[in-house]
DNA sequence: ACCTCATATCAAAAATATTTGATCTGTTAT
DNA sequence: ATAACAGATCAAATATTTTTGATATGAGGT
C-alpha cells in the first residue's frame, strides 16, 4: 500500500532530476512528439521511456498516442495540483504548537 | 560546477522523500528543536541530521541555533521562491513551436 | 500474414541516495 | 580544565534510481 507521503513524494519526482528538467523544458515550448524529444536530448530511446513514465506517473506531464508516435505535452492541471500540493506542504497548520524543546 | 538544472532540482530534493515529508509536516506545526522531530520520527540522530542537511539545501526550511541547540522551522521565503520556481517551469513559453514530429 | 518502425519493458550494470554506527566539534555546566 | 550533551561528519553497508543494451509489444504499411 502506497502511503500518502509516497504519493506526495511522486509528484515531485518530475523536478528532482536534471533529465526531467530539462524534458520539461523543450515541452515548455509545445507538444513534442518522443521522436522530437529524442534528437534534442543525449539520451538513448528506452532512457527517454523511462524518464517519461516518471513524468507521466507525476501527473505533470500527459501522452497521446496518435498512430506509432506518443506526443507528450505538459499537463495544466497536473501542474496546478503539484502547485496546490506544494502549497498545501508547506503553509503552517492553523494549530501552531509551542517549539516544547526537552530543555526549556 | 552546477548546471541550472541541477540547481533548481535542489530545491524539489525536499519533496521528494517520504521521510522529509514527514518532517516538514511536523514542520508546519511551527518551529521544532532537533531532539523533537528526533522522539516524533523513528530515524537516528545522524538520519535526521542527513535530511535536515537536505531540506536547508533546498531552501525549504531554515535553522537557529540557541545553544547547544537547533530549531527548524518552514522558511516563507524559500517556499515561495519553490513555489515561483515550479510556476515558471510549467508554465508554457510565450514562443511554442510546433510539434515537427519528424512523420508529419 | 509479414515487415518495419516507435515505444515499452526487462535485466544487468553503474551511479546515487539513504541508513547506520562511530567519531569529531562546539556548547554548556561544574 | 573536564565532563556531558547536541548535533555534524565520516565511512561502510544497504537500498534505490538511473543507464544501457536486448528483447517484446503494438501500430501501420505492403
Amino acid at each position: 500500500m502506497e502511503t500518502v507521503y509516497e504519493k506526495h513524494a511522486k509528484v515531485f519526482k518530475a523536478f528532482c532530476d536534471e533529465k526531467r528538467l530539462r524534458i520539461l523544458e523543450l515541452l515548455r515550448g509545445g507538444e513534442k512528439c518522443a521522436c522530437v524529444l529524442l534528437d534534442q536530448l543525449d539520451m538513448g530511446q528506452s532512457g527517454l521511456s523511462y524518464h517519461m513514465k516518471i513524468l507521466v506517473d507525476s501527473g505533470v506531464v500527459e501522452s497521446r498516442q496518435e498512430g506509432k508516435w506518443t506526443h507528450y505535452r505538459i499537463s495544466e492541471k497536473g501542474c496546478a495540483y503539484a502547485a496546490e500540493l506544494l502549497k498545501e506542504l508547506t503553509t503552517p497548520n492553523s494549530v501552531i504548537e509551542r517549539d516544547s524543546c526537552c530543555k526549556r
